[in-house]
DNA sequence: CCTCATTGTTGTCAATGGCTACATCTTGCC
DNA sequence: GGCAAGATGTAGCCATTGACAACAATGAGG
């Protein structure tokens, strides 16, 4: 079954496994997802994974702390652009957030699947948790220059990310009512920051 | 195995199954869901539920469906109570929202899972577009009161909406660190409606 | 080199979803 | 009333799957 051209230790099976399973996921769907078939198609043993993953659910909470810590590295590059107004720096973090969910759709359902875990895995929980860490940084230093309502900063900021969350999950294929999420999240997000602004009046 | 003092046929399986997939669902979440245990708790035969659902993403759909309904209905209640002021209304709705979410978590989550197919069944896209119909009416007598910003009331609408659900998206075990969203989300939603309001400056 | 932990393999098992052929009940029609 | 036809439930089978256990190959540290 083995080429015999490859050794007999694979080398990094596990990231290969990764790597796999995410291709498959965004193909098929989870329900679709088969250890087995990650297993064929990668030219190892069907009982290889078990060395890396103890169980598929183990494989999908690596699968959905990966794409935290990817997601939460988007976060942080966007939250670092400086200098620029804060409705600026907030809009592109949640574009960065937007374009994450139009790239990667099945990861991201996963992500917020696994979440919902009665007990999670420490690196998902913490992976989780720093990747919604990057907005309040932003909104605390608003509300220092006195452009931002008072208020905890992360619950400001989650609105943020709740909305793009919300409309990504209610929108379908990416679109809401035949418009693109790119056109309507803009849009939305300005809203919403018109709500979060001190004292303001434009329209 | 069939007791013999229950008739050959079961009368209503279909609406049996249902409920016993929605229990086992919310007990022990969608992976864990076999329908040959719901046969075995109702006691027929593995093979029947074919008769009622061809595949189990079929009664997956039908749950969704079912679900989305119950979203329906609960939204147009809401909506319904009519001469409150409109920020009031929508709270209402927001609120209604909400306590779908913390009642039927893991039903939610296989709606908007469900939502995610290629091709959605036409019975479960219908029930998804009408779930979603309630708030555009509030928000447009509320733009002809001039309450309201001018702009499609569909996408307003859905601001709310994408709010309430990414917050239960993003929140754990219905709390975000540690406080719940029954707290939060009348907040958040306050924030968000004054940036929807026509010129204010409250705060 | 030689031990031993790591990683991969083969073989097996119970459970599952789906299929087919068959049994039983119900309804509509004469 | 009864009977034909469809609807609903059953029994048996199959391929696939996730998990487990016993064994094999590899390579790193002494």
């Amino acid at each position: 079954m083995k080429p015999a051209n490859r050794p007999y230790h694979h080398g990094n099976l596990r990231q290969e496994l990764l790597r796999a399973a995410e291709a498959a996921l965004e193909a098929r769907g989870v329900q679709q997802l088969s250890l087995r078939e990650l297993s064929r198609k990668l030219g190892v043993s069907h009982a290889s994974p078990q060395r890396h993953f103890a169980t598929k659910q183990d494989l999908l909470n690596a699968l959905a702390t990966v794409g935290f810590q990817r997601f939460d590295a988007i976060a942080a590059k966007a939250v670092a652009a400086r200098g620029q107004n804060f409705n600026a720096r907030l809009t592109k973090v949640a574009l960065a957030h937007l374009g994450f969910a139009l790239k990667h759709p099945a990861l991201l359902a996963l992500m917020f699947e696994a979440k919902r875990q009665r007990v999670l895995p420490p690196e998902l929980h913490t992976a989780l948790q720093t990747a919604f860490s990057h907005l309040p940084r932003i909104l605390q230093e608003g509300q220092e220059a006195g452009k931002i309502v008072p208020g905890d900063p992360y619950r400001l900021a989650l609105t943020i990310a709740a909305v793009v969350q919300g409309l990504v999950a209610i929108s379908v294929d990416g679109k809401i009512k035949g418009d693109s999420l790119k056109v309507i999240v803009p849009e939305v997000i300005g809203h919403v920051l018109n709500g979060l602004s001190t004292g303001k009046s434009k329209v």
